[in-house]
RNA sequence: GGAGAGAUGGCCGAGUGGUCGAAGGCGCACGCCUGGAAAGUGUGUAUACUCCAAAAGGGUAUCGAGGGUUCGAAUCCCUCUCUCUCCGCCA
C-alpha cells in the first residue's frame, strides 16, 4: 500500500495516477478521507503521548515517595493518576478505531501507475511496447489446437484430472510429463545463470504472507483456502519468495537481491468458461518459474528492463514469436506501478497467449512487507519486482501448436538435452 | 494427538512489580595504542510513531502476539502463536 506521507506530499500526482486507473471524482474522495484521518490520528497521538508522559512521571514519583516512606503524599498522587488512566483509555480506543479506519481506506488505494502507463479502460487499450517484427507462423489447414494434439499424443489429460480432482487440473503423461519437467529445468538453469538464487518455497502460506505481497485483502477469492489450518495455496511463487524479505532491513550493499523459484500455482479463477479457456489456456493448477528482485529505488527501472530482457531471451531460445505489451491503467494490477505482459502467438488458435507478466511494484509491496534498507540517515522502503520466467501451461500450448508436424511435435533445440528426445509423438 | 519446558536487542544471556529500552558478553563501527597487525583500551551501536521550520533535542510505544490487574508490568493473570524435549503416529 501507499505511505500516507507519500500521499500527503504528492497529492496531485496520486490523484493524477488514480485517474489513470479510471477513478471517478467520487472515488477520489478517498484521498481526502485518508489525509483527514491521518491528521486526526496525529493530533490524538500527540495528546495521548502527553497524557502518558504525565502518567509515567507521576508514577515514578509515587515510587520514590513510597521508598522514602511518605505514604500519604503517594496516596494523593495515586488518585490523580487513576483519573489520567481513564482518560488515556478513552483516547486509546479512539486511536485504535481511527487507525483501523485509516488502514481500511489505505488497502483500497491501488498503486500509482508509472508516468509511462497509457490511459485506458481494458486490455484492448494496452500498448504494444515491442511488436513481433518477423512473419507470424502459418500452419496448414490440418493444424490442430493443443487440446487435440494432447489427445493424439497422450500429452496431458484434462478429463482424467476431472476424475481425480475437478476441472482445470491437467494430468501430464509420458513424454508430456517429461516435456513439462524439461521446461522447468531449462528455465531454472537460465535463471540461475543470470544470477538468481534458486528457492523451493512452501506451497501454502499464512495470512501475513498473503497480505505482504497484496493478495489479501484484494484477491481473496482467487486463492484456495484451507480453513482448518488457516492457510492459503499460493497463486504464484511471488508470494512465498518475496515474503522471505518481510520485516527485513537490508544494507545498501545487499542490492540487488535476485531470487527464482519454481512452484505449481493454484488459482480458483471462478466463473470462466468457453472456447477461450479451453485446454491449457486457463487451468486451476499450472507450473511457473518466477523471478523476483529487490532493488534500490534508484535502480529498479533498470532492473525491470533487465528482467524483460531475460524473459525475452527465453522466448527467443524457444523460437516462439512474441510481443510485449505495456499494460494500460485499466488493466494494470492493483499493486503494480508498471507491468509488461509477454504474449506468445499460437498459430493454431490464431491468437496471442499471455505467458509472462513482469512488474515493478516500487514501494507498494515493501510497505506492506516492511522491507527496508538503511541509507545512512535512516531506513527507506526498497523496491520489489517480479516476473514469470515463464508460466508453463501456455508455453506448452504454444510450443505444441506451433511446432506440430505430421511426424510429431518438434522439440526446440535448447530443450532437447532436457527431454532426451527430439520429437514428441 | 498427549505430557513437560521455554520465547528478552544482530547473536548469546541477566533480569520476578518502580531507579529497565533493558546488566554483562560477543559481533559491528569509529578512535587510541602499534612500523603494521593481534592483544589491549575508549566511545558508539534497535525500530516505529510523534513534537520542533530543520538540526540538536524531547515525548510515546515495543522484552513472541493480543487482552487484563496495577498509580506503575520484561516481571503477576488470561488467551493465542511459535520453539525445544519425551511419548504416539508417519513419507
Amino acid at each position: 500500500m501507499l505511505e500516507v506521507n507519500y500521499i500527503r506530499e504528492n497529492k496531485e500526482q496520486v490523484i493524477h495516477g488514480l485517474k489513470k486507473r479510471n477513478f471517478t471524482a467520487g472515488d477520489l474522495a478517498i484521498i481526502d478521507d485518508i489525509l483527514r484521518l491521518d491528521d486526526n490520528r496525529k493530533s490524538i497521538q500527540t495528546e495521548l503521548d502527553a497524557l502518558l508522559a504525565e502518567r509515567n512521571a507521576l508514577s515514578k514519583e509515587i515510587g520514590q515517595l513510597m521508598q522514602s516512606g511518605k505514604k500519604d503524599e503517594a496516596e494523593s498522587i495515586r488518585q490523580k493518576v487513576a483519573g489520567l488512566r481513564d482518560e488515556a483509555a478513552v483516547m486509546e480506543s479512539r486511536m485504535s478505531e481511527n487507525r483501523e479506519q485509516l488502514q481500511t481506506l489505505l488497502y483500497k488505494v491501488p498503486n500509482i501507475p508509472n508516468e509511462s502507463v497509457p490511459a485506458g479502460s481494458s486490455e484492448t487499450d494496452n500498448e504494444v511496447y515491442k511488436a513481433w517484427e518477423k512473419d507470424l507462423p502459418e500452419l496448414s489447414g490440418e493444424a490442430l489446437p493443443h487440446w487435440d494434439l494432447a489427445k493424439k499424443y497422450n500429452i496431458f489429460d484434462l478429463d482424467l484430472g476431472v476424475k481425480i480432482t475437478g476441472s482445470g487440473f491437467p494430468v501430464y503423461r509420458g513424454k508430456g510429463a517429461r516435456f513439462q519437467r524439461a521446461l522447468i529445468a531449462f528455465f531454472l538453469d537460465r535463471a540461475t545463470a543470470a544470477g538468481y538464487e534458486e528457492i523451493i518455497p512452501p506451497l501454502m502460506v499464512n495470512e501475513d504472507t498473503a497480505r505482504g505481497t497484496g493478495q489479501l485483502p484484494d484477491k481473496e477469492g482467487q486463492m484456495y483456502y484451507v480453513e482448518k489450518d488457516d492457510l492459503y495455496l499460493i497463486p504464484t511463487a511471488e508470494v512465498p519468495v518475496t515474503n522471505i524479505y518481510r520485516d527485513v532491513i537490508l544494507n545498501e550493499s545487499d542490492f540487488p537481491i535476485k531470487l527464482t523459484g519454481y512452484t505449481p500455482c493454484f488459482r480458483r479463477e471462478a466463473g470462466s468458461y468457453g472456447a477461450h479457456v479451453r485446454g491449457l489456456n486457463r487451468v486451476h493448477q499450472f507450473d511457473k518459474i518466477e523471478i523476483v528482485q529487490i532493488q534500490h529505488p534508484d535502480r529498479s527501472y533498470d532492473t525491470l528492463q533487465e528482467m524483460l530482457a531475460h524473459v525475452g531471451s527465453l522466448l527467443d531460445s524457444l523460437e516462439l514469436p512474441y510481443r510485449i505489451l505495456r499494460l494500460c491503467g485499466g488493466d494494470l494490477g492493483f499493486t503494480s506501478a508498471l507491468t509488461f505482459d509477454f504474449e506468445v502467438y499460437s498459430a493454431a488458435q490464431k491468437r496471442w497467449l499471455e505467458v509472462s507478466s513482469v512488474s515493478n511494484f516500487e514501494t507498494y509491496q515493501s510497505n506492506r512487507l516492511k522491507l527496508r534498507y538503511r541509507d545512512g540517515k535512516g531506513t527507506r522502503l526498497a523496491h520489489t519486482l517480479n516476473g514469470s520466467a515463464l508460466a508453463l501451461a501456455r508455453i506448452v500450448a504454444a510450443l505444441l501448436e506451433n511446432n506440430q508436424t505430421p511426424e510429431g511435435i518438434v522439440i526446440p533445440k535448447v530443450l532437447q538435452p532436457y527431454t532426451g528426445f527430439e520429437l514428441l509423438n
